[in-house]
DNA sequence: TGTAGTGTATCGATTGACTAGTACACTTTG
DNA sequence: CAAAGTGTACTAGTCAATCGATACACTACA
C-alpha cells in the first residue's frame, strides 16, 4: 500500500508520513478507515516497527489519524476537510512560487524568503495572543 | 556588528549568514565593502573562527561575497541587485502566506505545501534542460 | 624583506536525529 | 477467560551535522 526509498536521504518515517497524507488527500484513505497494522507496514516496507510507530504518532499529533491501543490506527474525522484545505493552499502557493522562479530566484533564496515570512507571521500571531496548539 | 543567539537551536553559522544577508539587503553593507575579519567576528560573537569561516564560505558559494586569501572578505558586485530581487520576492510571499494563514493553515502544513511546490517546480526545470547553477 | 594581518586546511570532540531490538500492556473475539 | 492481534515503552547503536583546537599559506605594507 505504501512505498519508501531507503537510499533517498530522506528519513523513512517522514516518507511514510507523506505517503499517508497523500493517500488521505487523494481519497484512497477516508475518514474512519483503519490503517494497515504497524507490524504489517514494517514488514512490507522492510523497516523496524518503531519507525512506523514514529510516523503514526507524528501523524496523530498533526491530527491526521488516531491511535487506539489494542485495536488499530484510524483516519480522523477532521482529516478529510483538512486535506481539501491543504489542496486549495497548494494552488495559491503554486502561483506564487512559479511567479518568483520566473523572476530568476534560486531555490535557496526562495526557501529563505518563505521561512522568513513564516517566522514573521508567527511573531505577529504571538503578539495578538490566543495561540492554540503551541503552549 | 552582528548578533547571534547560541541557545536558539539554530546553528550559529546559519544565524551569521542571515545577519550578513540582512545587512546587504538593508544597505548596511554595500558592494565592494570589506566584511569584519573572521577572527574579529569570532571574538565579538564568542565563537570559534571555524564557525565564521563556514558562514563566509557558504555565503561565497551563494554568490553573496568573495573571500580573498590574505586580504579579507568582500561583498560581491552582484549582491546588491540580488538583494533587491529578494526584497521584492518577500512582498509576493508575504501576501500568499498571510492569505493561507488566515484560512487556518498551520505552520507545518504551510511548510509542507511550500516544499512540495518547490520540489515540483524543480522537477519541471530539469525536464526543460538548461540547469545553470546545479550540475 | 620581514612582520603583522588575513584566509585555509586538517583533525578531533560532542551532540542530536534516526533506526533497530526487545519486552510490556491493552482489546477483541472465540 | 485465554489467546491472538494490536499499540506502547524502554534501551542502545549508528551516523551526520556542528563546533572547536591548532598549524599552515597568502598578501599588504612599513
Amino acid at each position: 500500500m505504501f512505498r519508501v526509498n531507503p537510499s533517498s536521504g530522506i528519513p523513512l518515517y517522514l516518507q511514510l508520513m507523506e505517503q499517508v497524507k497523500h493517500a488521505v488527500e487523494t481519497g484512497a484513505l477516508r475518514e474512519g478507515d483503519r490503517l494497515p497494522t504497524i507490524r504489517k507496514v514494517a514488514e512490507d516496507l522492510v523497516m523496524n516497527p518503531n519507525t512506523v510507530v514514529r510516523a503514526y504518532r507524528e501523524l496523530e499529533h498533526e491530527g491526521v489519524l488516531e491511535l487506539k491501543h489494542g485495536s488499530g490506527a484510524f483516519i480522523k474525522a477532521t482529516a478529510g476537510g483538512r486535506a481539501r484545505l491543504v489542496h486549495e493552499a497548494q494552488k495559491v502557493m503554486h502561483s506564487a512560487v512559479e511567479r518568483l522562479i520566473s523572476r530568476g530566484l534560486s531555490n535557496d533564496e526562495l526557501r529563505r524568503v518563505f521561512e522568513n515570512e513564516l517566522a514573521q507571521a508567527d511573531a505577529q500571531e504571538r503578539k495578538e495572543g490566543a495561540v492554540v496548539d503551541k503552549p
